[in-house]
DNA sequence: AAATATACCTAAGTAATTTAGGTATTCAAA
DNA sequence: TTTGAATACCTAAATTACTTAGGTATATTT
């Protein structure tokens, strides 16, 4: 649904948080995890979420390990320390964004109300 | 300052809302308004905004008169019916992918509150 | 047995930017 | 008075983050 252009550049906060959230997880589960928390509002598409896991290892954000379950081969993804600060980081910029948005937009409404209460 | 990936696919959305509330507005115009009611947060470069509004006359959402004002070439655009249409589901749409991301990031808060209470 | 789900991956194409130019007029400052 | 900044428009190449469209392989369901 929102899979197209609004995504743009918030994969990678999504991920992160994710990994806040749940501590380790591979791949697939990342994906399914996004469709039914959003009711398949948001889905990731393998062909960009695979390419944005390993950038976030190429800048240090994540750490993998792989796992083999039966004869699964299953790639998790941690969080390194720099990978908390940036999820800290990107999450707050992303609600920082939502605010400036809505003084352009008209948001009525108490604001996303992040890091404000 | 956002002026980076977080704009990315918003921009027509936040040319079409300042049309709505504005009625007539010409580029540079759109420009600084942006910026003067961001705090400059939101800063959306010539490049970016000159193509953006050509493509959206080549959508039918404006349409546009050029002025001349002393020896200054003003080019004003103004929403269409069609316009005014698409700049309310766009905000719509944006309020309703803002929720959704919520739903990832934990968005503690009453949501943007768009179209709700 | 075949289809679906799980699980990973890459590469070509696309779209919306940034960056970096270009032209021309008006106004303020040195 | 001329230089720089602001006003006002524009385009093109490069960049970036996706989508689309493949590929491999195992496990489960029909």
């Amino acid at each position: 649904m929102f899979s197209n252009q609004l995504l743009k550049g918030h994969l990678q906060t999504i991920v992160l948080q994710l990994l806040t959230d749940r501590g380790r997880m591979y791949g697939y589960e990342i994906s399914q995890a996004v469709k039914s928390m959003t009711a398949e509002k948001i889905i990731l598409t393998e062909g960009a979420l695979y390419p944005t896991l390993h950038k976030l290892r190429a800048q240090g954000l994540v750490r993998t390990e792989v796992l083999v379950v039966g004869k699964r081969r299953r790639k998790y993804y941690e969080l390194t320390p720099a990978g908390r600060e940036a999820s800290v980081s990107r999450v707050r910029e992303f609600f920082e964004f939502v605010q400036t948005m809505q003084l352009l937009l008209g948001g009525r409404g108490k604001s996303t109300d992040h890091e404000l209460a």
